[in-house]
Parts: C-alpha cells; structure tokens; sequence
DNA sequence: ATAGCATACCTAGCAACGCAGGGTATGAAA
DNA sequence: TTTCATACCCTGCGTTGCTAGGTATGCTAT
C-alpha cells in the first residue's frame, strides 16, 4: 500500500485508537495493524514521530509508567481538545471519502444528459 | 478540507476524470470542482505539475490541440497503462478507505470481550 | 552465562507531494 | 483599452511518513 495514501489521515488513526483505549506507542502499532487485519504495519519512525507531534499540538498527553514487566512505557491520553478535534477529523474523513468515491466513480452514462 | 489529505490520491482522481472526458488542464479543474460540488477546487499550481508527472511516468499522453475559438491545448488521453493504473487505483483507493474507516470506527463494545 | 528475541523508546535526514505565488499569452467583453 | 476568463507554465516551500540507524530492558533457550 503506497505510503503517500496515509498522509493527512495518520493523526486521526493515532487519536482514534488512543482514545480507544491502546496507550502507549509499541501498543498503538500493535493494535492498527491487528485492526486493519494487516493492512497497516506502521513503522515505529512513523509513529513516535507522529504522537511527539500529537502531543505537542496539545491532542494528547504523556505521562511515563511502568508496566506490570518492570519496563518503562509512555502512556498517552486525549486531552480534550484532543477529543474535540478527533470528532472533527472524523467528519472530515467522511467528507473526504465521499468526495473521492464519487470522483472515482465513472459518471457512466450518468453525465450531462 | 485539509491539503494534506490529497496526497497519494490525486492521481486516481485525475486520471479518472481525464478517463471520462475532460481532456485538458484548465478544464480537468473545473471538472473537478463541479464533480465534487465545489468541495474540491485545485489551484493550477497543483494540477499541471500533476499532469506531466503522469504523463513522464507513461499513464497518459498529451497532444496541441486547437480549440474552436482558437486558443491552443494541450489535451491528454489515457495510456493502455494509464487505463490499467486507474483500475488498480481505484481498488487500492477501496481498501484504503474501508481500513480507515474501520480505524475511525469505534470498537465500541466489541473490543477483547 | 549468554545469545537471541520481543518489547519499548528515540532521532536525523530523505523523498514525495500538493500548494502558494509568481509569470506569460490569448480572445471576448466592457 | 482595460478587464476578465481562459489556458499554460515554473520555482520554491512546508508538511509528512518512512528509512535506517541507535539505546536499553526483560524473558527464554542454549
């Protein structure tokens, strides 16, 4: 699947399935590809990057914490805006869809008639 | 709308639109728009670089052409790969559409139960 | 013990893309 | 003769996802 697909859509997905209840980065990758059957193995140069900017856009926040294994994880939660601009960006993705399903669709005798 | 979110898909839209009939830059523009009920209005700085990009890469061809008020054109038609590639474009376009849709769908009582 | 693997995080730099902003030229309309 | 719609073009920028590297921990099998 070529990358260049993803883009403008990748902070939707990340927000969607941290608001879904998957916290930290490693779990996050794990989760989207398990829900995409596959479909969306995102590297992990995809995703810190991804959430570092989440975060700073005030979207989610982090906090560090240590798993029942002893290991260190950052966890992420939505922020309220974060929330907000999810329900947004969901919208959008409708609108968006539509749009090129319809443009992809062959008029097929539907044109100017 | 988002710019960002074009990307990777405008050359399905393109070559499906200039598949359907709309055979030149400027008019591929307006076509766009009115395809998409104004949703979509590509400036020029995005839809010529577009145009010879696809057509280096072989999907269409362009020809001069002298339109009946006298102004000349350059009209592209689609290649037999360019015909070829829009097929494929347009299933690639499905799968990524139903992924992030189920993505942006929340689990909603049917995670890990 | 120790080698290998999954886990878990990070970063610098690249390549591609759509767009902004500029330019040229023609024909019709005012 | 100025204005507008048509019709084409290009340079350079910002964003973004990915490649390719790196560090470190804990479990498991040798």
């Amino acid at each position: 699947m070529n990358p260049e697909m993803l883009k403008g859509h990748l902070d939707a997905v990340v927000l969607s399935v941290v608001e879904g209840g998957a916290h930290y980065g490693y779990a996050i990758i794990k989760e989207i590809s398990q829900r995409s059957q596959g479909a969306l193995n995102l590297p992990e140069g995809t995703i810190y990057p991804t959430l570092h900017r989440l975060e700073k856009a005030g979207l989610i926040v982090s906090q560090w914490e240590q798993a029942p294994s002893g290991r260190k994880r950052r966890t992420y939660t939505l922020t309220d805006l974060g929330r907000r601009t999810l329900t947004e960006r969901c919208d959008q993705w409708n609108s968006f869809a539509n749009v090129i399903t319809a443009l992809l669709t062959k008029p097929r005798a539907a044109t100017a008639l």
